[in-house]
DNA sequence: AAATATAATTAACATTGTTAAATATATAAT
DNA sequence: ATTATATATTTAACAATGTTAATTATATTT
């Protein structure tokens, strides 16, 4: 990297950093524009010369809030055995904190990728995540208890699926209408799910 | 009902009419106050002597939908014999009816229900819609295979959660990237879980 | 027919994303 | 070191949108 292509990455980081104080801080509904740029330091305008439009900027942040969900997660499932075990205790904490960062799920779920080409590998990278999470302990389970490839990658899809689908009416429709209440129907699907691998194995 | 609530009736059906038809034709791009209120012949302000905002109007036509797609389903599967064949036929004409109308998609699961106590009979329209569906499916399953109660609700509320998740994917990620592979999706998911009950009995 | 209430429209405002014009700052050439 | 040029940043301006206020038209009542 020469000297431009360094200050240019040290002009988006500031953006970056901005977009996701703002998307922690106070959400969605005062990210803008202007408050983004205010909050690095700069004129709204500026942030046209390093973005192609606010999307852009936005979605460029997905990596690094998969890396902080990412390292949350590890943190709190520190001491849990490998296997299902593992495999329930990274899903309800996957799904703990897009809970705890609402806006954060609506970047990976609901905001709509502008540029469609363009903002594919993102999409692809959140279609992933959950899989990338707990990939070693599929593995640790599929030999563990001798499993069909093709029964992982249906659970897999699975967890996935429900665990979209459970964000997403909780968070928009508040559907169950209690936190208790949708962390017992988190419990209740996901214990369907790994449970049932480890049935198949008799 | 007297002359002004009948007059009053006719002047929200103006609307809600006019806002069906945008949604279900240009989409979303296209629909905001002043297209609705031209595609019902009125002035855009003259909206708001019937409805609070926008978002109730828009809300509000979530039951004509749900009505329009359960008859578009009921006519699909018709001829389906009763039970596992036809809860799946009806799910996957469910998710059909929202590949096609992709603003119906955005209403139901994706815009945001601004007035939280107001809209919340909606929101669980919303979220009863598919187990209203395949009710009386599952009630036969239930009898003719000898089901628990409990199997069955967890297995509907299964197909709730798989069919959002896949559309929320779908629809705004584009996850899996063909409308084919998402179709193999869909048929892999929903066997699964409804092979699963009639398995069970055994 | 005039007065009043009701409904509808136009005008206006605030917020937002984006682009163009203007200004400041850094780099290069003499 | 000073001027000329390129680059970066900012201010001004625009278009789109949801909403409210002021104005005008229409209906109802006296």
């Amino acid at each position: 990297m020469n000297n431009k292509e360094i200050q240019e990455q040290r002009m988006k980081g500031y953006f970056m950093q901005a977009t996701k104080e703002l998307l922690k801080g106070e959400g969605l509904k005062s990210l803008n524009v202007r408050n983004i740029a205010q909050q690095a330091g700069y004129s709204f305008a500026t942030l046209y010369n390093y973005f192609k439009d606010v999307k852009e900027l936005v979605f460029l942040c997905v990596d690094d809030f998969q890396q902080e969900c990412a390292a949350e997660i590890t943190q709190k499932v520190n001491g849990v055995p490998g296997g299902p075990a593992k495999i329930k205790a990274i899903t309800k904490a996957y799904m703990a904190y897009f809970v705890q960062y609402p806006s954060v799920f609506n970047l990976f779920f609901i905001e709509k990728l502008g540029d469609i080409g363009q903002k594919q590998p993102t999409a692809n990278l959140i279609f992933t995540f959950l899989d990338r999470l707990t990939a070693d302990d599929w593995d640790y389970c599929r030999k563990k208890y001798n499993l069909q490839e093709n029964d992982i990658t249906v659970a897999k899809a699975e967890l996935n699926y429900i665990t979209a689908g459970m964000l997403l009416f909780y968070m928009n429709r508040i559907q169950p209408a209690s936190y208790s209440d949708f962390s017992e129907a988190i419990d209740i699907q996901i214990n369907a799910i790994v449970d049932r691998i480890e049935i198949s194995k008799a």
